[in-house]
DNA sequence: AATGAATGAGGTTTCATTCAT
DNA sequence: TATGAATGAAACCTCATTCAT
């Protein structure tokens, strides 16, 4: 009777490192697989490359992962921080939601193009495979569910067009950034971000139906 | 540029049939890839699956194949059609322009529910391989040039406005729609047609500032 | 040049085993190789049927070779020393040139008989791709041009007729040599070492014009 | 009961044509593989690069040849002719032997020279093919037992050395002259015909014994 | 914990040969 | 006789994964 109970055999995951040196390989094999990710595409990297990029034996990669999907599923973890577009709530000081939309879409094609290998990176890997997706789309749910609340709360105040379906609402302008966010560091159709974050936050503004005024 | 053909090469790809047979060949393979390329996506499409969906020897698929990007290829140009989302300029016999929106975005998106499996496959291929991220933006470009000189056309007709920067204007709000879309028929998250049409045409609207009463 | 490596190419040589265990490894391969290519030949030879006869996987041959080409290198490394037939210059202990002579001849003649299958390999691999033509012809070179500095030698002490061409004379002589060596030992053709030795040796002494008093 | 009672179930060589345009096809086969053969080598040479240089079917290489060692042979048939350097026996009209070593060494370095690309696909096929070694040493058997004769004849006349092995010199001084023209013109090693005609010529007549004067 | 060699299943690709038209 | 498509055996090669040290 084998002792394991878990739902397969299988490990599928390891444990983690229980010695500084372990720590230590961990993170070197984390930090090689993101960069040969990033170089070669989920699909194209090979653990021989992950492995020889971080200086270990091919071998000492199953001490601390099971597969190619969770040393993916590691990076994204180590880069989570860096991932987050900084929260611009209280950063504006300001309640104009103008101030603040204008902000945050800063904040977040200035993420975007920090990170650009790594968003087409992930834009690759939640295309192929389901599971990612699903992360991804827990993550945007979080930026997008902020957004709701947002419009939600301008169209209270009289603020914004009370017609407009907040979450879909929110979903599309989302879309909107982050697929001209892609449009334009990934796919490289260059593009200056002041006029980027107008125009954007401009239609987004625009399509709300807050007040021209406002404007600055 | 390592997977570009060079001279010296093994000839990279394939002539097309020269009797009726090898067409309805041909036809049986691209189909059958496309079936299996939509059923388990480019990455883990393998040749022998297509083959046998195509009912023909491993063999065969290099008589008019040279390798599975070049079929999928053939793919796209058979699915051409089918993936022009009808033009609906006359079709609404209308000069109204929100009501030409309602009728491109709701034409785009009934597309993209007929072709959702397509649409998946596509963004995972455009994802993975340059060349085919290359082709989707081609595509696109049509579509969102003929967006932007419809944006032009209402700033001077003093119906949009124009401040915008109509070329960004059209990206972004192509992706808006598109990526929506994917997000809908793609990724599941279950919206009705009409709430989606209209939200996206509203939001679009808006953004563009053309002026309300004009809409219903 | 089709065939040579340019720097986008997966690498098209190995890195050496750095255990022992690789190292016998290797040297099983390398000499199942040998086995294999003398039996069947290098056009015929697979790489399964050497790494069964190293009993290794098959994936193992490509830990240390990159194709075919790359272990026949090895095998032609391997056996280099065994190769060259033993030089003779103070074995002899004469300064008499026909003894000098005679010997090298008796020597080569020996080397190849006991070397006949991998001299057969050599031709036909040396025939068959132009790289090891060029091995071959590197190898003979050294032998040619001791003959001819020999010739040059007699011809100075006036012990060789001084209107031959020396090096030219060197080349068709050792072509003599060998050629006769591959009909005798490779092709079948029987005959007596020492009727060969003799008549190769007079005829290469009187075809210089060597003294006849100097022989026996 | 099969009505076919050769050796084998399957025919292994072909019909000859039966109408004109069956032998014009076969001959632009024969003509296609020598032109395929000479630049591609045997081993690389692919039926349908033979085909379809002589611009037939795939399939209609089966109606003349069985395979490529018969078309093989039917190459070397066709050129049978152009192979055998004329024979010098009448056309010198000397007596002198040393006119007519000349004679015969210089047309069949001229026919070398002019068949570099056959001779080096000869090479290549003898060294792979037992049976067309065997063919290429049947062919050679013709012009070295004429040179046996020829010794045995000299020596007869107390014109050459009498102590040697007429039929092993012949052999070895064919070797000698067919070896260097092989270095020469397939190699690649430039020497001037003159010298070379001059050299080897020399050292036949030397080696042979043939006393000096009766040189010209 | 680390090493690097060994494994072999799993795919791709070639091409001589057959076959229906 | 000619065609060219279809075939499938037979190789090649890769690389995630395991294993002995």
């Amino acid at each position: 009777m084998p002792q394991s109970s878990d739902e397969t055999d299988r490990a599928d995951h390891r444990e983690p490192p229980r010695t500084p040196r372990g720590v230590r390989t961990r993170a070197r094999l984390v930090s090689a697989a993101r960069t040969v990710f990033e170089r070669d595409g989920f699909v194209d990297a090979r653990l021989a490359d992950i492995t020889s990029e971080a200086g270990t034996a091919a071998g000492s990669f199953y001490t601390y992962f099971a597969s190619k999907d969770e040393i993916f599923t590691a990076v994204l973890e180590e880069v989570k921080e860096e991932m987050l577009h900084p929260q611009v709530r209280e950063v504006t000081g300001s309640d104009d939601p103008v101030a603040v939309i204008t902000a945050g879409n800063r904040a977040y094609l200035e993420s975007y193009a920090r990170n650009a290998a790594l968003m087409r990176l992930l834009e690759q890997v939640a295309a192929i495979d389901e599971r990612f997706a699903e992360v991804r789309w827990q993550r945007g749910r979080a930026f997008t569910e902020r957004n709701a609340r947002s419009i939600r709360d301008l169209q209270q105040r009289g603020l914004a067009d009370p017609d407009i379906d907040a979450d879909l609402a929110a979903t599309a302008l989302s879309m909107m950034v982050s697929r001209t966010a892609y449009n334009t560091y990934v796919l490289g159709e260059a593009r200056d971000l002041d006029t980027l974050t107008d125009t954007l936050t401009r239609l987004w503004v625009n399509a709300l139906g807050i007040p021209e005024r406002v404007l600055a």
